[in-house]
RNA sequence: UGGGGUGUCGCCAAGUGGUAAGGCACAAGGUUUUGAUCCUUGCAUGCGUUGGUUCGAAUCCAGCCACCCCAGCCA
């Protein structure tokens, strides 16, 4: 019987919720039963470095650092960098970075498939002689047509049984560069009549005379996905090589490049070859993509979307990216608890919204130390106090967590507070300030709103209030006072500005095809910027956190990119639950 | 219409022949100096559908239906 509960621990050392059983975890536990790998498990985790990573990603890395960890097995990283036209070392850097804020530490040295282009080669020789490779002359377009349709099976390439010396020679001239792009290519010999596409001869290098973030000039032919996923993976002596569903008609592919090739070249190649491990071919598994709903996840949109400026960059914090969401203020530890409770399976599927936001403020309420900051202030003179009144109260920086300590919050004659906490005409079951009703200000006394003073146009100026001195600490005498209100001294606050965002799109699948520009489809209030706000002056300490809960208004973090000296910038990275 | 997949509560998801876990959402109570948190309770006589096998089926078999992926020298 395995077991179900078990916890899994990240380099930050945080131990993340309780995880459940899913059929990959289920295969691996079989396979580490039958021996399979010699007992090993051994992972990666390969994006092409073609864009910034996003919450997708995030379950991907998850799954593969968290199944390697669990069972004490390691997981690469590496960049599957075999198509230099779209990448850059940009991405290279952005995406690196990423996976350490995530908390995961990859096995070894970075890799990347480049570093194995040579033995690559080799193996593509391999083929050649072996008579299970051919260079082809047919164009893109005429081998298209020889692919024949989904329902009709295709027809052999006119250069398919060129001798092995030509072949090798053809090839041997592709690598020099003696051949224009697109003029041929090298293909396997497998079946023109094969019901599943991917194995109708498929390419294995196509010729690109351009440069390579990591190769530079070195090259001019490039392996293709199918050739080079396979083996990399073999040679850096995967176990499990998990990928997504749209991947499970290339596994025969997969599979034939390995079970083509002498396996003892392989082993010989691989990471292995020194050690006393047995060696054995790894395993594709595919898994359901991430998808959330309001959320866009594909690559070339989100692209498009920076480069069209409707979101300000990669990092943007409403961009559904690791760095937009990190720069909104989600943090690693909620990432990884969402990623897990959205589980593995095999279905497509849409995690509704909602279950991310849990986990954000799950984690965040947990460990936010608490603040005040009024949104909107509006002015309360404490008639009863003298003017140059100035007390300094001492708040629990969380209601639960003694350890995280106290801090110091002044008092004055006048303050702030929201102006939504106040109402002339209530609702029913309204329970701030009312003229002439009683209200808590938090963490202090019970106020009693005296008077309302507006200006001619009849808007509100400012309110007196009376307080009740005998009301700090304890409740009042004979009667129940229900509402409790952030306020912040006018004197001693902090002016800053926040940011508050909303989702990106007002459909819940924006990514429907029956969209067909997503412009048409924005939330013209995904951000809105408001100017005037007042924070309590503890969050400016010296060693004060970046990020807090504001309380009864939500957790926000301080944007250092949009933060000047003279201009605090909070993101609001999530509002409280309000069930009102 | 070829091939490969998937269908369990509004949304995820466990379950692998012994009588439907869990989370989110939602609802109702309780605690509370955050309308937060926390606690308690409720929430699938039914697992796409129709048949069949069996003492017993979400699990096995057959048919049907729906949805997803594949015809890049992208990954």
């Amino acid at each position: 019987m395995t077991d179900q509960k078990s916890a899994s621990t990240t380099v930050d050392g945080a131990v993340d919720s309780s995880t459940s059983s899913n059929f990959i975890r289920n295969k691996i536990a079989d396979d580490i039963k039958q021996n399979k790998h010699g007992g090993r498990v051994h992972t990666r985790f390969p994006p092409e470095p073609n864009g910034y990573l996003h919450i997708g990603h995030a379950k991907s890395i998850c799954l593969n650092f968290g199944v390697a960890a669990e069972n004490s097995g390691l997981c690469n990283l590496r960049f599957d960098d075999t198509n230099p036209e779209k990448e850059s070392q940009e991405y290279v850097d952005a995406i690196k970075d990423n996976i350490s804020w995530l908390g995961f530490q990859w096995n070894g040295d970075v890799r990347y498939s480049s570093n194995y282009f040579e033995q690559l080669y080799a193996f593509a020789v391999q083929l050649i002689e072996s008579g299970k490779a051919y260079v082809c002359d047919l164009s893109a377009n005429e081998a298209r047509e020889y692919r024949g349709s989904l329902t009709q099976p295709g027809r052999n390439s006119p250069h398919r049984d060129r001798s092995i010396e030509e072949n090798r020679d053809l090839f041997e001239r592709m690598r020099t560069g003696e051949f224009a792009d697109g003029h041929c290519s090298l293909r396997a010999k497998i079946d023109m009549a094969s019901p599943n596409i991917n194995m109708r001869d498929p390419v294995l290098y196509r010729i690109r005379h351009i440069e390579h973030h990591q190769t530079g000039t070195q090259w001019c032919i490039y392996p293709t996905y199918d050739y080079t996923h396979c083996l990399s993976d073999a040679i850096e002596g995967i176990t499990h090589s998990l990928c997504t569903l749209e991947f499970e008609d290339h596994r025969p592919l997969y599979d034939w490049i390995l079970h083509t090739l002498e396996i003892a070249s392989i082993a010989g190649a691989s990471d292995l070859a020194d050690t006393d491990s047995e060696y054995v071919l790894p395993e594709q598994t595919e898994f359901a993509k991430l998808k959330l709903n309001h959320t866009i996840v594909g690559k070339r949109k989100l692209k498009e979307m920076v480069e069209t400026n409707v979101v300000t960059g990669w990092d943007d914090p409403r961009m559904p990216t690791l760095a937009g969401m990190r720069r909104r203020g989600f943090t690693a530890a909620a990432l990884r608890n969402f990623c897990e409770s959205v589980g593995v399976a095999r279905s497509d599927s849409i995690v509704d919204l909602g279950m991310l936001e849990h986990a954000i403020r799950d984690d965040l309420d947990k460990n936010s130390p608490r603040a005040m900051c009024v949104l909107n202030p509006v002015t309360v003179v404490l008639t009863n106090l003298p003017d140059e009144h100035l007390q300094i109260l001492s708040m629990a920086n969380h209601p639960k967590v003694d350890e995280m300590g106290r801090r110091s919050v002044p008092l004055t004659k006048r303050v702030v507070i929201d102006r939504s906490d106040f109402e002339e005409l209530p609702v029913q079951g309204f329970k701030r300030l009312i003229a002439g009703g009683e209200v808590r200000l938090r963490g202090a006394y019970v106020i009693k709103c005296i008077d309302v003073i507006k200006d001619d146009a009849g808007e509100l100026v400012e309110l007196h209030c009376s307080v009740d001195l005998d009301t700090l600490g304890k409740k009042p005498e004979g009667r129940k006072v229900k509402g409790v209100i952030h306020w912040v001294s006018e004197a001693k606050g902090i002016p800053l500005n926040v940011r508050l965002y909303d989702r990106l799109f007002t459909v819940e699948n924006p990514e429907s095809k029956d969209i067909e520009d997503i412009r048409e489809c924005l939330n013209e209030d995904s951000l809105i910027e408001i100017t005037s706000c007042i924070a309590e002056p503890s969050i400016m300490e010296e060693g004060a956190s970046s990020s807090y809960q504001f309380e009864r208004e939500g957790y926000y973090c301080l944007d250092e990119k949009e933060s000047s000296e003279n201009k605090l910038v909070f993101n609001r990275t999530i509002t409280l639950r309000d069930s009102w």
